[in-house]
DNA sequence: ATAATTGCAAATGCTTTGCTTGTGA
DNA sequence: TCACAAGCAAAGCATTTGCAATTAT
């Protein structure tokens, strides 16, 4: 049973090797957003012979592929994700670290047309919220 | 003549060295992002004995005193400015790695409503834009 | 006077890389 | 087959830190 990022390699050419397909597997089914360390631990329960470094070029290839999306939040070392199909962006829980996705269209437009006002196109961007929870 | 971050150090009570001195002048007269390494350049052209780790222990202080703002932009290291009089967000060309301040106050009441919602109290964000600029 | 700061070099933490052996298409 | 990938340990890079000497208040 090939998962769903596996299947994304085979389309796009990307050699498959066991490692590879095990941390495509692993990330396929997190639904959280995991370090490298993380990714590392849980591809180990599966097969303890996989390097940490087999892991950071996995990680590195599946982001050049556009397969998977990392993200430098604050503070932390980076953090990956499955591309998703429709944009997201996130709010940190600054006491926990917990990520909650979310979408807001509004601002998506808005970014766009700052970028354009000042004579750019834009190409890429990053919106992180940082809050606290307000307890009720 | 001391400058602008020069007084704010005094009146938060931060020890003044010659060399925090030096640094605060520096930083009040750049209108860039530099980062430690041109930071630190820049404060060996008029005291070749500074070193690199001064100059990032202070940095630090000026930050944790609220007195600079630190970016890490995607792919670069860290840099910094004077903490501004109104808050502003940056977009950076991607080709020439210039950065460009704006403001817009529609995006910062969304970020706030949005957070709210998911029931989060904004205490930080993090909004950049990248984008190439349009040739006309 | 004395607690804080500096410079230096060594240490750190995350990430990348060179090299040799192993392997997928 | 054979270009590419993996594992290991060493290297890299930005940043931090221990320590002895120096300095601001």
């Amino acid at each position: 049973m090939n998962s769903n990022l596996e299947k994304k390699c085979m389309e796009r050419g990307v050699r498959l090797t066991d490692q590879r397909k095990l941390i495509a597997k692993i990330m396929s089914e997190s639904k959280d957003h995991p370090d490298v360390d993380e990714l590392h631990q849980r591809v180990n329960k599966l097969d303890s012979k996989i390097s940490i470094a087999t892991v950071y070029r996995t990680v590195k290839l599946f982001e050049e592929a556009g397969i998977v999306e990392k993200h430098d939040f604050k503070g932390n070392k980076a953090r990956y994700e499955q591309s998703p199909q429709e944009h997201h962006d996130h709010l940190i829980d600054i006491n926990t670290g917990e990520i909650i996705e979310f979408v807001n269209e509004d601002i998506e437009k808005l970014q766009k047309k700052v970028a354009e006002k000042l004579g750019y196109k834009l190409v890429d961007h990053r919106l992180e919220l940082y809050g606290s929870k307000i307890k009720k």
